[in-house]
DNA sequence: CCCGGGAAGATTGGATACATAATTGGCTGA
DNA sequence: TCAGCCAATTATGTATCCAATCTTCCCGGG
């Protein structure tokens, strides 16, 4: 419902071949749009992450298929969307299985947070949001007074995730989106134990984080940070446990 | 062609109903093997890297399922391997072009790379072998007496990726190999900029590096190499006009 | 002369069907 | 009793066909 290369999207290429260009890039590592591999993408996304299937389960193809009343393409594609993400992990003329995390693969994951994130929080702080800030403020009482696991892994997932809406979303955003999907279920496996020694450091280091955040201090908010991820990765390292299962 | 769960694959899963997981993680974003779908990925890889297409330039599946003699799914899945490496922009009805970053998207992968690139040259190090160390001196040497932009951008890369060869591949590997890949072309034309007015800083930065992992100095080489990524990033900013074309 | 609208063509998304490779279970033999 | 091999079954990879959507070109109006 346009007209040539121009108007609706940026910039033509010089061939004359070509014709036009996505606009900004969307980098959803995939489709855009309401298309069916997209609807069971998000609902195997959604499956994986709230544990219904576990690591190292294996995902067949015609199953999905029928559940969501598709059929086995849309399914692949899905599939590929989810191992580009690494959530599940593709083998030729075998099939697909979540993804299954080793304590090293884990403790590299942990390693690329403490590098990103701080960077990542860095160019959010600039346009964060009063409203944002407050919002972290609340979430963070969430977390001290959750009940439950569950309750505690979602308001610590907004909190950090909303700490960085500031900037604009985009390779960084995507980067570290997958690591915190990734290592969902070993987070929360690790949060059980962790919560039951009490968790008054990492309650600590939020509220610190908060109050960086509060004052704008980039630097501050970066140390910090690396302090939380780091220590949870030297915590995480005390429970190899977690990876045998 | 083997027996049950536990030999050749690692670690069958809790449930019964699951049967095995595939080996250490592959983490090719896809399907390893071959299959019609990975080879087409790779030549539409090789292609977009060496230049044959240029960003924005469409691709039309029938075009690529005609040229590699095979119906448009495995182009689809082919597609969709490149679109997780973030070589191609999908969209949703619409069809596949190159992707195309803006400076912003460009100089935000130069952060990226800034943060994580000097912490795995530092997992490298321990691990790096006296060969590839020799190895990377040629390639300095290389560099130092190339000709054309062709050959000292597959100089570069073999430098920076070989000193990197050390490191288990793993997720930082496969992000930093994707970052190289999405600026491939743009790292073309600003070295084509760059050759005009001489390179000697760059190369004295590569003769640097080089020292510094010869004497197995993490801490230095890592601040080399921020210095490096970084003061490229600085020039690169410089020239807009790469990416208006 | 430029902009908006509409219809024909082209291209992608999805479904069904078939070929091929892997898994699973049983069978034979030591 | 158990290891090793073989065949039936299952699941994945691919090809072909059809429907839905977008692109493109042409036309009319301002």
């Amino acid at each position: 419902m346009s007209h040539p290369s121009e108007t609706s999207r940026p910039s033509a290429a010089s061939h004359p071949s070509e014709t036009s260009h996505p606009s900004a890039a969307s980098h959803d590592a995939g489709y855009r749009g309401c298309v069916a591999s997209h609807r069971i993408a998000g609902s195997l996304r959604a499956a994986i992450l709230d544990g219904s299937y576990r690591p190292g389960e294996r995902i067949r193809q015609e199953d999905i298929a029928a559940r969501s009343g598709a059929s086995r393409i849309p399914v692949r594609e899905a599939l590929r969307m989810l191992a580009a993400e690494g959530l599940v992990t593709l083998v030729a003329n075998s099939g697909a299985w979540v993804t299954r995390l080793t304590l090293a693969e884990c403790v590299e994951t942990y390693l690329i947070r403490e590098r990103l994130e701080p960077l990542l929080l860095r160019t959010s702080l600039r346009h964060l949001e009063d409203a944002t800030i407050g919002r972290l403020a609340a979430l963070a009482g969430e977390m001290e007074a959750a009940a439950g696991v569950d309750a505690f892994m979602r308001a610590d997932r907004e909190f950090h995730l909303s700490s960085y809406e500031g900037a604009r979303p985009g390779e960084m955003w995507q980067i570290i989106g997958r690591m915190w999907n990734t290592t969902q279920h070993y987070r929360r496996e690790f949060t059980r134990l962790a919560a039951a020694s009490g968790m008054t450091v990492t309650h600590l280091e939020h509220r610190l984080l908060l109050d960086c955040i509060r004052r704008r201090d980039a630097d501050d908010a970066e140390r910090i940070l690396v302090t939380h991820i780091r220590r949870t990765r030297l915590e995480l390292q005390k429970h190899p446990e977690i990876f045998s299962a």
